[in-house]
RNA sequence: GCGUCUGUCGUCAAGCGGUUAAGACCUCGGAUUGUGGUUCCGAUAUGCAUGGGUUCGAAUCCCAUCAGACGCCCCA
């Protein structure tokens, strides 16, 4: 036997008994999003490796060292490990800062980070997500997250957590950070090795670490009055209570966790997360927040943004197992010209139909039909010659003999 | 990139150094050439992720590689 050539890792199939979760993410996305004037956008998988270094941000992990980088002629590109930059870089290309605001537009396909694997994260992995552009008022920011909270719903996922911060703007988050940098310096030498690079890098990720030496030294009351002070301006902080307050209104639970950051660069202002306790630890389902410098920074006009992603695997795995559909009849009969023709009638009539193509013996293809099919349809010597149809209820074991068009009734 | 654990039929597995590698489910065939889902018979791994090594002897021990699970980091 010629050796065998597996899936590469961190990817997987998508099986037909999993599709049907699929098929149900997608209807619902659509359904949901189109309530709330969303249309569907698609951009390639393959973009620039430049829109992700200056989008994402060229100090994110995502960019160095997660990304999917090749060389093909004399440019460099990269498969998407998010969409946003592309849908972005769209925006701007497709002249749609012209169009009348707001644009809302949404999209769902596969994106690729090259991680280690485990539990709700692979290497290709897909998303849906919706991005907003040219609203800067708090109420985009709650329309956005009041539709990602009716969609979990309309998936059956209820019981969700949603978590909201603000990161204020460019400016007072630097001075933020600038503070934070100064109280915890005497402890630099204390902090783990991740903590020590984030220093630099991303002070405010310094709030997330896990490690109990770091959070112990977090708990010191200077620098617990640090991280507690509300560092955020005077209009960062009226968007951020006027999106808490359409929250309320809407009914909307959330709590707002100090300590959310986010990796991506381009957030500003409102950040959020929705978790689930059932998917061990990468518990996100959903993650998005306001960027408003983006379209600019990638060369267009300045124009404000908010938007969110979902993981669908992480959806798909936190909800109920779905069962096949059954064929609504499965021919049963030796004559397979005949067979075959009303086996065409029905399903140009709209039902899904199979029969036997291999001719096998009368009871193994009722054998099939029980596994297969609501109806058997049974097709023989007496049935043509009277152009009748038994159909046998196989749930029932109920039989009758019909005419064909009497079988539209009956299916 | 780091750590822990795991890898026997399509699936779930027993075996843990000594003759032909249990069993169950699925699949296929037969009992049953016009009545299934119940039952009964039968078939299906010259091989134990792959490659080396130790041994008289390896699915069982060792090493490497590959793959998977979970955690760290990070994120959806």
């Amino acid at each position: 036997m010629a050796k065998i050539i597996q899936v590469i890792k961190g990817t997987h199939d998508i099986l037909p008994q999993e599709a049907e979760q699929w098929h149900f993410l997608e209807k619902n996305a659509i359904e949901i999003f189109s309530k709330y004037g969303y249309k569907e956008i698609r951009t390639p998988v393959l973009e620039a490796t430049e829109l992700f270094a200056r989008g994402v941000g060229d100090t994110t992990d995502i960019v160095n060292k997660e990304m999917y980088t090749f060389e093909k002629g004399d440019r460099s590109l990269t498969l998407r490990p998010e969409n946003t930059a592309g849908v972005v870089r769209s925006f701007i290309e497709n002249g749609m800062t012209r169009l009348s605001a707001p644009v809302k537009l949404w999209y769902k396909g596969p994106m690729f980070r090259y991680e280690r694997p485990q539990k709700g994260r692979q290497r290709q992995f897909h998303q849906v997500g919706v991005e907003m552009f040219g609203v800067k008022e708090p109420a985009a920011d709650a329309e956005v997250i009041l539709m990602a909270v009716n969609y979990l719903k309309s998936l059956g996922l209820n019981d969700l957590d949603v978590e909201i911060n603000s990161l204020g703007c460019p400016k007072c988050r630097d001075e933020f950070k600038l503070k934070l940098k100064e109280v915890l310096k005497p402890e630099f030498s204390n902090l783990c090795e991740d903590c020590q690079n984030r220093y630099e890098k991303n002070p405010l990720r310094l709030l997330d670490c896990k490690v109990e030496s770091c959070k112990a030294i977090f708990e010191k009351p200077e620098i617990q009055k640090v991280i507690q002070s509300d560092f955020v301006c005077e209009e960062c902080k009226t968007h951020f209570d006027e999106l808490k307050l359409y929250l309320d209104k809407m009914n909307v639970k959330y709590s707002v966790n100090k300590l959310l950051v986010r990796g991506l660069d381009y957030y500003n202002r409102t950040v959020f997360e929705i978790k689930s306790n059932n998917l061990g630890s990468q518990n996100a389902v959903c993650g998005g927040g306001r960027y408003d410098s983006l379209v600019k920074n990638l060369g267009g006009e300045d124009t404000p943004a908010v938007g969110w992603a979902m993981g669908m695997e992480r959806l798909i795995s936190l909800l109920p197992e779905r069962k096949i559909k059954k064929l609504d009849g499965y021919i049963v009969s030796n004559f397979s010209a005949e067979a075959f023709q009303l086996a065409e009638e029905l399903r140009h009539e709209g039902y899904s139909v199979e029969f036997d193509l291999s001719n096998k013996k009368f009871t193994k293809q009722l054998e099939k039909a029980s596994k297969v099919a609501n109806y058997a349809l049974i097709l023989g010597e007496d049935e043509i010659k009277s152009n009748t149809v038994s159909v046998k209820n196989l749930a029932t074991s109920e039989q009758k003999t019909v005419s064909k068009k009497d079988l539209r009734s009956i299916l």
